[in-house]
DNA sequence: TGAATACCAACTAAAATACTAGGAATTAAA
DNA sequence: TTTAATTCCTAGTATTTTAGTTGGTATTCA
């Protein structure tokens, strides 16, 4: 029941946009280096980042990444869902609302346990906007938005 | 962010305990049969709830497993924890009110996220108690206690 | 033209998962 | 007192997932 680190990472790199990538096109280099992760794997997550429309790329030297839409209107579910893939703590179709395949689905009790922690989860994470947290992140003046003194160690 | 075998065939396990395990104690055996489990998986599971006080065991010819205590004091949370570890989405101390080690704690902003999680996800599992999923079975006159009539597959 | 960037596919080491194997200890019943 | 049924324990292993790395190609600005 853990969030891998490309959920970790991701959610960090998309945070680092919204507060960095309001001018211009942010690099990945420089996120990468804020952020304290490898280039190259940072590279995979922007990848479905951008292919699943929450950030969006211009090429070529001066290129980079910016959001592809307001911060107000990306959900950090709609984030964790791209880099994570499903968020709900079973394959159980039933619990998503969708049509069940499961062979013991009439006798199945503990589908409603799936289905309140799935429902929990979604709620906390889609009622969420990365807004909010940028919001957060300006208030606490956060070494975010000074990249330069930036500590190296200890991110979640 | 997915429930590993371990949490989720403990659960049955447990309820199958729940269910079956109110007038003598149930062997492993039929607890595996039942639940179509590996016995010697199953094996691994009750060790660990045994050590953590939800069955406990009497050993010998006719011995087997009943719960340690009644089923309207053990919570889905304490069975998972046991089975699962802790549950919630991030290894951050901060999150669940411990003292933080993490040196990007002043400036990290994800941890708010990561709590919201958590604490989701905790409600959702420590308020339901395994003697209300032990009602739902026996309303739904489930073939938990009609173990010969078992389907054989697609359990979640 | 060259440097800086995004983009892409394939590879790999380490860890976690989901078991299995083989036995020792205990107890009820024949 | 033996035997069968059971719990208890340790260690092994195949597979999958994670968390990256490597080595390139394509694009664009100056």
């Amino acid at each position: 029941m853990k969030l891998s680190t490309k959920g970790r990472y991701g959610l960090r790199a998309v945070l680092d946009l919204g507060l960095n990538g309001t001018q211009e096109a942010v690099s990945l280099s420089s996120i990468a280096e804020r952020q304290n992760i490898s280039i190259s794997y940072l590279e995979q997550l922007i990848a479905k980042l951008r292919k699943s429309g929450i950030v969006k790329s211009t090429r070529g030297a001066k290129g980079g990444y910016i959001l592809a839409k307001p911060a107000e209107e990306i959900s950090v579910g709609d984030i964790l869902r791209c880099l994570e893939g499903d968020l709900s703590p079973v394959d159980c179709a039933e619990i998503m609302g969708g049509e069940t395949t499961c062979s013991a689905s009439d006798i199945c009790v503990t589908k409603f346990v799936w289905k309140r922690i799935n429902d929990s989860i979604h709620e906390a994470v889609d009622n969420l906007m990365l807004s909010e947290l940028v919001e957060e992140a300006q208030s606490m003046k956060t070494k975010y938005i000074n990249p330069i003194e930036k500590k190296k160690e200890g991110f979640c």
